[in-house]
RNA sequence: GGGCGAUUAGCUCAGUUGGUUAGAGCGCGUCUCUGAUAAGGACGAGGUCCGUGGUUCGAAUCCACGAUCGCCCA
């Protein structure tokens, strides 16, 4: 005989979670789960790799917990579901880190620097949190493997990315191109755009109108440019093929230009000449706008732009694609220039050095600085002697430069590695058709249009801390030699030695002889882009192929994968364009997406704001189960939050703690009434209609859970179970606590059996409190499971047992309960209290209605404290019938007519429509000179109380009472309050609720009546051994026992505990 | 500038394929119940469902335009 570990109402979440969690520690409950499920199907789940160079924040937490709870519940559904952690490691950010940390801020002084020494830190920092995110993982109840982590910048990990380079270049889907972004020349680095926004500056720059003359005729396109130094870099001119342009003569010649610009550009009163369509423009030749050049590239074509505008300028733009990104595109897309091609269009030219200085193209400014004010001004005097120029002014705008040294940035093509996305375009939008999102929205809007419009990826990344590009070429200018590595062994086979740490610098020293026998074969000295690398986990966390290739068929593609939403961009892509490239799959089926953490206010929040609240004071707080609560079913997570301690601290008291008050409620009673943990429930124990209510809610719940969270909607499966808990705690509960001061042993085995169920339903919820109920409610306080997990989290997740199914007592309920809310409304309008009992009450529904809550009379009646439950019929004085059209029904049937099939059933009479459905007959009304017949389904009957009774009326259903009081019910009334009086002097007294008493009354003679006449139910209630009536016996047993008074009569209560 | 999403009570959120009286919780006020409960119950105040137009017999729901906020991109 065993009994339950007795429960404290006042527990500490946070306490309790730690034993808990050291309690699966220690009993390897994470593993056992996975072990137990060794040999069933796989559920697969990819772990986005986090950075661990910064301190987790609640926005981890959120993630972390959703990564948890889906494969939670579908390993309780019996899946095999291993989850590998992933720590990213590479990148930008993590440089920025260091820098920041060694004072300094260019490529140049990290070269000084070392990059040996630098990327050694860059290899600490990556982790310098990372005791931290294992303490906050473990502690929010995050099941991952922490121990067997794939982190991305592991040789083995590196190899594999390499092998799946290698796949795409010898495929040729892995190009050099250039890659146009801002520029410094002075640092000699590419900023990012984030660097960008914080350098702009207001300047004054030349605006320059220049004439392009054309070369069939004597007539000149116009130009408008702020950077005359791009002029020599002119490839073509780009019209919007749409737009008007004209040919004005002005002032002796023929100039071309938008239609809507003439007067902007050329002063008010000046109008067009011939006007034509930017289309006929296209094709036409140019002269060289920059004379002089010593070699050109030639082209001076008018080509068709789709971000030509009339807003400013001239409607005709210049194209130099080596000085801007729009350029560099519509250069490729009109075959200008062809970086894949090895021919004349395969080269891109570009008479500016990388110091942002002309080359010996440009004859007279040869090792000038592009943006020199001097050098500007013999630009433009050159273009004036050369009769280019038309005009030119001051021109004040908002520039970029760069936030370190403050020189102007140049936009810039610099040479980079590319994969051919584009051409897997249509697969990957296949493939995204396939995908489950979630939000659907996803699917066809954020991430469809972005791979609709997708470009090639620019791969390389000219810096330090991140995965060497693994292509070498000949350092001789004019070999073509060139060699990807797949492997280290491939490398080695070429190389002799390799060493072992494969990033930069070591890397950069792997030479050898070219075939071509003048050169050497030096590696490309960029990186890849870091997201690369993460896109490449599906395989590269087993180190496939070289290693694991099973596991990697056998958890490819990911059942579910999860993160923030702004990974439309990020990790779901690169995890579709690297799985369609490699695989030609999508490597995720189900994708949710989650939103920002806002604050209370609904602002962001930021350190510089202070209105972060770090994680750790929610779960020292509140703990880990109130957070995923809250996170789980405050909103569909895509939503985002507006999160607050106060949003925490309601979850707790409206969710986990009415549980955790049923829970110890049962527990309490339980032990009191000595029920033996490990015995099998009576079976010989009579359910009554609220146990098998209970239970029948109970398959509902479970049914409706499962359905939502198959479909990723965790927040209705958490919403569905709140209220199957608020059900419990506060109908089946509250209206059977007799039955548990009683012993009833269905009632012990209901309650036990319903929560156990919620535990489980719970357990990838709130598994602490789930672990806790669970454990003690099936292992008692010796935790002695017999033939049952000793974890909630190793059996198997609750099934809907439809058998237990009783649709017709959950209605019949749900009346009930709604006729008892009635029934108490009207009391307080009545302002009698209900402690007074009445002689009946009287009920008002519709026979349907009817026959459902008659079926709960006794129980209406006790809620109610009332004698008698009487139903009102037909024709009775109380009530009157309404009848309404169920436009439901009614409305696809009569569309237009609606109106008047309103009207023609307000006309009839209810009273007779009542009586002629509850026949089974129909009803006619005359639409537009045709008859129709309505059912039963096409009206809604419903009564109303008449006037001049004390009832409360909701939807067609109310309840009266009988307020006239006589002696008896007087009597029984004051019982009751005595027995009210008697338990406050109890709970006064400091008396635990099992213990007896001697009890003695004295005072007013008609209360003292009142006990006389219920004794047997006042010592019941009040667990009195002996009762005393009368006298100065009160004062007599416990001298200065206060007086309470009830209904202005005075009674004297003494309370002692007997054994 | 482009794409996507959001806007419902003081606050946080529900609201089914369009169906006629738009709900819940918190908070507030009044009352009440209570030997499981930091709880429960009743009543009340609180809504131009962001705005304008349209479709429809009927719109919080569908369409168009606009406003505001957010995210991503330029």
């Amino acid at each position: 005989m065993s009994s339950f570990r007795p429960v404290d109402p006042k527990q500490s979440f946070p306490e309790m979670e730690e034993r808990i969690a050291a309690g699966w520690k220690e009993g390897k409950v994470f593993e056992r789960s996975l072990q137990q499920r060794e040999d069933a199907e796989v559920w697969s789940f990819y772990e986005g790799p986090p950075t661990a160079n910064g301190r987790p924040g609640s926005h981890h937490v959120l993630s972390r917990v959703f990564k948890d709870i889906y494969p939670r519940y579908q390993a309780m559904r019996g899946y095999r579901v291993p989850r590998k952690a992933g720590w990213d490691c590479h990148g930008l950010p993590v440089e920025l880190e260091v820098e920041k940390q060694l004072g300094i801020s260019s490529k140049q002084e990290i070269e000084e620097y070392g990059i040996e020494e630098f990327n050694r830190l860059c290899r600490e920092s990556v982790f310098t949190y990372v005791e931290e995110w294992n303490r906050l993982t473990e502690r929010i109840g995050f099941w991952i493997d922490l121990d067997d982590p794939y982190v991305t910048m592991d040789s083995k990990y590196i190899e594999s990315v390499w092998w799946s380079l290698k796949e795409l270049h010898d495929s040729g889907r892995l190009y050099e191109g250039h890659r146009v972004s801002p520029y410094c020349p002075r640092c000699g680095t590419t900023l990012s755009s984030h660097e960008v926004a914080q350098g702009y500056k207001d300047v004054v720059d030349p605006s320059v109108y220049v004439r392009f003359r054309l070369k069939d005729r004597d007539a000149s396109l116009l130009i408008w440019t702020t950077t005359p130094w791009t002029l020599p870099g002119n490839y073509a001119v780009a019209v919007d093929p749409e737009v008007v342009y004209t040919e004005v003569d002005f002032e002796g010649e023929t100039l071309i230009l938008a239609e809507a610009l003439v007067e902007k550009v050329l002063g008010e009163g000046v109008s067009g000449g011939k006007s034509f369509k930017g289309s006929e423009l296209i094709g036409q030749v140019y002269e060289e706008p920059f004379p002089g050049m010593k070699e050109n590239s030639g082209k001076f074509v008018i080509i068709s732009g789709d971000f030509v505008t009339t807003d400013d300028g001239t409607g005709l733009v210049h194209i130099a694609p080596a000085f801007g990104e729009d350029d560099y595109r519509v250069a490729i897309s009109d075959g200008l220039y062809d970086p894949t091609s090895s021919g004349e269009d395969g080269t891109l030219f570009n008479p500016v050095g990388l110091d942002g200085r002309f080359d010996a193209s440009v004859a007279g400014f040869e090792g000038e600085f592009v943006k020199d004010p001097e050098v500007t001004a013999r630009l433009i005097e050159h273009l004036k002697w050369n009769g280019r120029l038309f005009r030119a002014n001051d021109y004040e705008h908002s520039y970029p430069h760069c936030w370190r040294c403050g020189t102007p940035l140049l936009y810039y093509a610099k040479a980079s590695w590319y994969i051919k996305t584009s051409e897997a375009r249509d697969r990957m939008l296949a493939g995204n058709e396939k995908i489950g999102w979630h939000p659907e929205h996803i699917k066809e809007g954020r991430f469809g249009r972005w791979l609709e419009n997708n470009v090639d990826w620019a791969l390389s990344r000219d810096r330090y801390w991140g995965t060497p590009l693994p292509i070498w070429g000949c350092s001789e200018a004019d070999c073509d030699e060139s060699f990807c590595a797949g492997s280290v062994a491939d490398l080695e086979a070429k190389a002799g030695s390799v060493p072992e740490d494969l990033h930069r610098p070591y890397i950069d020293d792997v030479t050898w002889d070219c075939d071509c026998g003048k050169g050497q074969m030096k590696r490309v000295v960029s990186v890849i882009d870091t997201w690369y690398d993460s896109g490449a986990m599906p395989f590269a966390q087993f180190h496939y192929p070289f290693e694991g290739k099973e596991e990697f068929e056998q958890r490819f593609p990911a059942d579910f994968i999860c993160e923030a939403i702004d990974q439309t961009r990020g990790w779901f892509y690169t995890l579709l364009a690297e799985s369609t490239l490699l695989f030609d799959e999508p490597s995720y089926r189900n994708c949710v997406c989650l939103g920002l953490i806002l604050d209370g206010e609904g602002q962001k929040m930021s350190k510089s704001k202070g209105n972060v609240v770090a994680p750790w004071d929610v779960l020292d707080k509140f703990g880990a189960d109130a957070f995923r609560w809250y996170l789980f079913t405050a909103q569909q997570p895509w939503a985002g939050y507006r999160f607050s301690l106060e949003a925490i601290s309601e979850a707790l008291r409206s969710f986990l703690l009415t549980l955790w008050n049923t829970y110890s409620f049962w527990v309490l009673y339980a032990n009191a009434e000595g029920i033996d943990s490990s015995a099998a429930p009576d079976p010989a124990a009579e359910p009554t209609d609220l146990d098998r209510w209970a239970i029948s809610r109970l398959q509902a719940t479970v049914e409706g859970v499962s359905e939502k969270m198959d479909e990723f909607d965790c927040t209705g499966a958490g919403r569905l179970i709140a209220e199957y808990v608020e059900e419990l705690s506060n109908w089946y509960v509250r209206l059977s606590r007799r039955r548990f001061w009683e012993g009833d042993a269905a009632a012990f085995a209901t309650l036990r059996h319903c929560l156990v169920e919620v535990a489980a339903l719970l357990a990838p919820f709130t598994p602490f409190i789930a672990e806790e109920i669970h454990s003690n409610l099936v292992g008692g306080a010796d935790r002695e499971f017999g033939s049952l997990p000793d974890s909630v989290h190793l059996r198997d997740f609750p099934a809907a047992a439809s058998a237990l199914r009783d649709p017709v007592l959950e209605a019949a309920m749900a009346a009930t309960r709604q006729t008892v809310e009635l029934g108490r409304a009207s009391r307080a309008q009545a302002k009698a209290k209900v402690r007074q009992p009445l002689a009946r009450a009287v009920v008002v529904a519709t026979d349907a209605e009817r026959e459902a809550i008659s079926s709960q009379t006794e129980l209406i009646k006790r809620e109610l404290n009332v004698k008698e439950l009487e139903f009102v019929t037909d024709q009775s004085d109380l009530v009157s019938y309404l009848v309404k059209p169920n436009f439901r029904t009614l409305g696809p049937r009569f569309g237009k007519s609606m109106p008047q099939v309103a009207a023609a059933v307000a006309a009839l009479d209810p009273g007779h429509v009542a009586e002629v459905v509850e026949a089974g007959g129909e009803i006619g009304i005359s639409i537009d000179g045709k008859d129709h017949s309505l059912t039963a389904d096409d009206l809604l009957m419903s009564m109303e109380p008449l006037e001049g009774y004390q009832v409360e009326a909701e939807s067609g259903h109310a309840v009266a009472l009988a307020l006239e009081l006589d002696d008896d019910l007087i009597r029984e009334g004051n019982a009751r309050e005595i027995v009210h009086a008697v338990q406050n002097a109890r709970k006064d007294a400091g008396l635990e609720i099992t213990d007896r008493i001697a009890l003695s009354l004295a005072g007013d003679q008609e209360l003292l009546d009142a006990a006389a006449a219920h004794e047997g139910y006042v010592t019941g209630e009040v667990l009195a051994r002996t009762i005393e009536l009368g006298g100065d016996t009160a004062e007599a047993a416990a001298p200065g026992t206060p007086e309470t008074t009830i209904d202005g009569k005075s009674l004297k209560i003494s309370v002692v505990r007997v054994d």
